[in-house]
DNA sequence: CTATTATTTCAATAGCTTTTGAAAGGATTG
DNA sequence: CAATCCTTTCAAAAGCTATTGAAATAATAG
């Protein structure tokens, strides 16, 4: 084989994995440094990534410092080198229970707490109520707890395949396989 | 309670869902429509929908199909009255089995595609390969195998849980909360 | 301390996505 | 079939996000 071979297949590797991101609403390039971290088997530094990927030092260093905040890479250092190298989590359900622990903060806990505070707003105003009015109000309440109750049972899903995943993830796919059948 | 109680309850999820929607890859406004209608117990027109949201009928016209495309509402016709209507579909589970299928099929699917591509790449020129570019070329294929043994496992995640939500197992699932807890 | 090298910051800009509104296209009614 | 009502389309504009590159800052070496 080429040497261009393996370097075009992670190349089409890491375009599509940047694609895909974007469609996640995760940069392109943030997505594409992930993917060519995850890929090497060695650190790289930010020049290797503005060489490889072609982007401009100012965002390969903020993307990196985005990755690093997600805690989906890390800095190291190489003896007698004072470059800053990157290294990123190779174990992807370790990946999986950092992006989905971070995306729950950042994403799904607010809108959790906008139910919340939307169940009190009418909790405090139900007495003034009328029973068409109230009537209203209560389906409304109900659609919230719907999505809220849907939303404890995908955070429970996560914690179990994450648990599942640290001690082997067989038993975690067996476990549903019989609450299914 | 004021009628605004109750609306500005709602105005305030639709908005935090936009938002929520926003950081996943998906257009606020489609969001928002699509919070409108689950919440609205009625099916509402274009009209309802501009007056209430504030978008162009351009814009409402568009996200509406989309949002059909995606199979999370549907149109109507009220009995004497020759405009649309839309409702969302209310059951969470169907929604996510929805969101579920259509974003595997959309992008999962292409990057799945990708990594078999990318095996066949490597597999075609190992025959030209030294010992140590032949360790590089499987260390990435073992990389890429993970990922799709990975994908695998939350597709078949996925499918168990649509299973179980079908057969009235939400108590099993809610079981699984308290282990996973 | 000074020179050198590396990293971060950020205002300007480029590029992309969404929205608008008006015109065209369909459908229904009398 | 003419009038009316509703929906869709799409080019232009607005709005938003990502990227650049150079200046500022930080870190290390001699």
């Amino acid at each position: 084989m080429s040497p261009t071979a393996l370097e075009s297949a992670k190349n089409l590797f890491i375009r599509r994995w940047g694609e895909m991101a974007a469609s996640w609403g995760i940069s392109r390039t943030m997505a594409e440094i992930h993917a060519l971290l995850y890929l090497s088997p060695e650190p790289l530094c930010t020049d290797d990534i503005m060489d490889r990927l072609a982007v401009s030092r100012g965002s390969a260093s903020m993307n990196l410092r985005e990755l690093s905040n997600w805690g989906l890479i890390t800095r190291t250092h190489q003896r007698g080198d004072r470059k800053e190298y990157f290294e990123a989590e190779k174990d992807v359900w370790l990946m999986f229970e950092t992006i989905t622990r971070e995306r729950r903060r950042r994403e799904v806990q607010p809108i959790v707490e906008t139910i919340q505070r939307c169940k009190t707003m009418i909790d405090e105003n139900k007495a003034a109520l009328s029973a068409t009015q109230r009537r209203e109000a209560e389906t409304f309440q109900k659609s919230l707890a719907n999505i809220a109750e849907f939303s404890e049972m995908m955070n429970a899903m996560f914690n179990l395949m994450v648990k599942a995943s640290r001690s082997g993830l067989k038993p975690a796919l067996k476990l549903l396989e019989k609450l299914a059948g």
